[in-house]
DNA sequence: CTTGACAGGTGTACGCCGTACACCTCACGC
DNA sequence: GCGTGAGGTGTACGGCGTACACCTGTCAAG
């Protein structure tokens, strides 16, 4: 009827994405982002597969709109750059974070970010299983929010190959983790330990602080 | 038709519990819970407001079932092992969670529980300011598993006092980061703070890990 | 014993959701 | 001129949460 644009991938993730921001993530229906797009909620399986398609797509879109600072400094503070950028990207997406934790398998782009995170531990220096750890403890404030990223899936013990191209740095930790127990098949790393290591390393930082009569004012 | 057991709120929340035990949170439905009780659907309706509050007493329930250990040992102890008992029962209850980070306000048990946590800090003599941001710090970890947990809602600075008779831990530090920042209104923290309180943690104990060559066997 | 109130289970219906499937339309290469 | 395929449409189905009217059995008051 109207003289509308013509639907494309990009244009539905977009309007996607806006309508998730302003309206919440869970009032976020086909039915209602076909309206918003003035077109019949069928047309848009013409460019997404389906609903979770769609979500993954939208996180792919906002994820790898995380910029990257240069890495002109020590590891430490680059890290803390990425982060705090991610942060600042899922702050405008405040939906991210939940999609994020809901997704069963990590998107592409997720991948990516983690594989240039896991990399500048190791330009740091820091060993594979200190960076695996590492990642663990994190968790998911190396994304900008705070949960449990790396859910221990079925996925078997050695990263596939093509997988070992596309992010080194994550294949790298991932195969550790597969040799540092016991077992080459299974899950690859111990929950419990990561939990732990996790706990401790933070209990340990709030007693120092505590001992050395920490206030506010600096940290 | 057949003489099954009345139903009750309760069988009503431990039904729920199991079937979303079993499987899982996503497929549990009223429909579906009605049809496992062997009644109509609009039967639960009679024990439950709706499925939100199902869900809120379904959080209470396992939360409230979190058991709580004795104070013999130093606050450090203490605070890890009811972690980790928090821990074992998220770990039994998949699903709990991710309930929790959806809901927008936490359930009493929940509110409980934290404060039970800062009591520990508070008893061991970190100060108020201290233990706040350490709850921060811990974010989800405190409840067993890791993700932001206090979300900056609209509300206002200080606790009603109601809320301090229940939670006079929770209503302290409250109280303090309300005074914290200059404005008495107001979200009462700043979430950029506590974000990088938490992260500079961690990445100083990553730093005194690699320094003094960590390796998995000690940490 | 009657009655009427009330707790608790029922049946129907509405509006939302995701999406399968058949269809229409139209630009474009042959 | 015509097939073909990309892209938008219309209809329909099964599932969801739940509003609302209804039925039924229990039990205290009269």
């Amino acid at each position: 009827m109207t003289n509308r644009p013509p639907l494309s991938r990009d244009r539905v993730l977009r309007a996607a994405i806006e309508l998730a921001d302003s309206t919440g993530i869970e009032s976020l229906s086909m039915r209602r982002l076909a309206q918003e797009l003035d077109v019949v909620p069928m047309a848009l399986y013409k460019h997404v597969a389906n609903k979770d398609e769609l979500l993954d797509g939208m996180l792919d879109t906002v994820v790898g709109a995380i910029e990257a600072p240069g890495h002109d400094t020590d590891w430490k503070t680059a890290v803390r750059r990425r982060i705090l950028s991610a942060r600042q990207t899922m702050l405008r997406h405040r939906w991210a974070s939940r999609a994020i934790e809901t997704r069963q398998a990590p998107t592409p782009a997720v991948l990516a970010y983690l594989d240039s995170v896991i990399g500048m531990f190791r330009r740091g220096g820091l060993s594979v299983d200190l960076t695996h750890h590492v990642m663990h403890a994190l968790g998911s404030r190396v994304l900008g929010f705070t949960q449990e990223l790396y859910t221990t899936g079925p996925q078997a013990g050695p990263p596939p190959p093509e997988l070992a191209l596309a992010f080194p740095h994550v294949a790298e930790v991932a195969a550790a983790a597969a040799h540092e127990n016991g077992s080459v098949v299974g899950s690859g790393c111990d929950d419990q330990f990561e939990f732990e290591f996790a706990l401790d390393l933070m209990l340990d930082g709030f007693e120092r602080l505590h001992e050395q009569r920490w206030t506010p004012g600096r940290s």
